[in-house]
DNA sequence: GTCCAGCTCC
DNA sequence: GGAGCTGGAC
């Protein structure tokens, strides 16, 4: 890896960049009112997610909680709650951890110091210098995937660009190409171009500010960048769900024997493989459950992981949901509205609508 | 239907 | 190094 890659037109690229920034950015809600709060809950919410899709959840969660301390008094079922259907459910539980914090060490002001945003529960190398350019100001290069593949494009790296080396080396060269006192929108603009532009498959190389510099744009083949390892391969799980219907409500159970999904309220889950839901249910709730019709499977992916779930309507004999606290009662209106569930507790509800 | 992008933490 | 979630692209 060298170091001296386009030095020379370093403040043309910075210049075309800035100029096609303020000319075709997108108005987002964050956007218009940048202060450090809501820069942190739009990243947060940003990390693995689509924009389209983040813009309604950021809007709800910020009515909800329009500061920094209505979010630290909440509880973790509430955040869940705004939570729900957004996936990484991690993210939430850390946010309000971390807007504990805040509270607690930094007089409930989020910091201005690299190192100290580092110790806040959610926040890595990338959202510290994402919430710390755009908030504040500070001259922080950014590195999210838009980036990487921005500039692993301009340069034609073909280096894996999931390493520690190659990702302190594109540090350094956006870095040195960021205009003084330009952070926030200088990082903006390179994540914008990735997003607009610079896309993973059919970047738009025509309508690109800085196609001049660009290494791949000339050699015609920027989808081979950046290169990076392959994946794990998927593994096909099959589930079963329980549908045991009181009145208008319905049995419920907060998952905690899945790797996934801990913590959040579902129709009851099983492995066929383990016994299948009758006979976990006949278990847990000690009680008489008949198999009833199975309805259309569902179909749901989790990492690598891709769900083939079967929901099938139960009828158990009497039991009680008292001293069972992963379990209760719930109306379908409730999912996501009162109970954090995920998107897949959510699909199965649209089957018994 | 299948593939794919994407940041933090353990 | 690998896992976590979802929805949009193809």
């Amino acid at each position: 890896m060298g170091t001296e890659v386009i030095s020379a037109s370093d403040s043309g690229i910075s210049r075309a960049l800035l100029e096609w920034y303020e000319a075709n950015h997108r108005d987002l809600p964050w956007r218009r009112n940048p202060e450090p709060y809501r820069v942190w809950v739009s990243e947060i919410m940003l990390q693995q997610t689509r924009v389209d899709t983040v813009i309604p959840y950021f809007e709800r969660f910020l009515d909800r909680f329009p500061t920094l301390s209505d979010l630290a008094a909440a509880s973790e079922d509430e955040v869940l709650t705004l939570w729900s259907g957004l996936g990484y459910y991690r993210r939430a539980r850390s946010l309000l951890a971390g807007a504990k914090t805040v509270i607690e060490h930094h007089a409930g002001v989020f910091p201005r110091d690299y190192e100290a945003a580092l110790e806040i529960p959610g926040v890595g190398p990338y959202t510290a210098a994402a919430i710390l350019s755009v908030a504040y100001g500070e001259p922080w290069p950014v590195l999210d995937g838009n980036v990487e593949r921005v500039l692993t494009r301009i340069l034609r790296l073909a280096d894996n660009p999931r390493t520690a080396a190659t990702k302190k080396y594109l540090k350094e060269i956006a870095g040195g190409w960021m205009p003084r006192g330009k952070a926030s929108s200088f990082n903006q603009a390179m994540m914008e171009l990735g997003a607009l532009i610079c896309v993973p498959v059919s970047p738009n190389c025509a309508a690109c500010p800085i196609h001049d510099a660009c290494a791949a744009a000339e050699h015609g083949d920027p989808e081979n960048f950046p290169k990076l390892p392959p994946r794990r391969k998927t593994v096909a799980v099959e589930l079963e769900a329980g549908i045991i219907r009181r009145g208008k409500r319905y049995l419920l159970e907060r998952n905690e024997d899945l790797d996934y999904l801990e913590g959040l309220w579902s129709f009851p889950l099983a492995r066929p493989d383990s016994g299948g839901i009758a006979a976990r249910l006949r278990k847990r709730l000690a009680t008489s459950i008949e198999e009833g019709a199975e309805l259309e499977a569902i179909r749901h992916s989790i990492t690598f992981r891709r769900l083939t779930l079967r929901p099938r309507i139960l009828g158990a004999g009497s039991f009680s949901t008292r001293a069972k606290p992963s379990f209760r009662w719930g109306r379908a209106d409730e999912l996501g509205n009162v109970l954090p569930v995920s998107s897949l507790c959510l699909k199965i509800a649209d089957r018994l609508s």
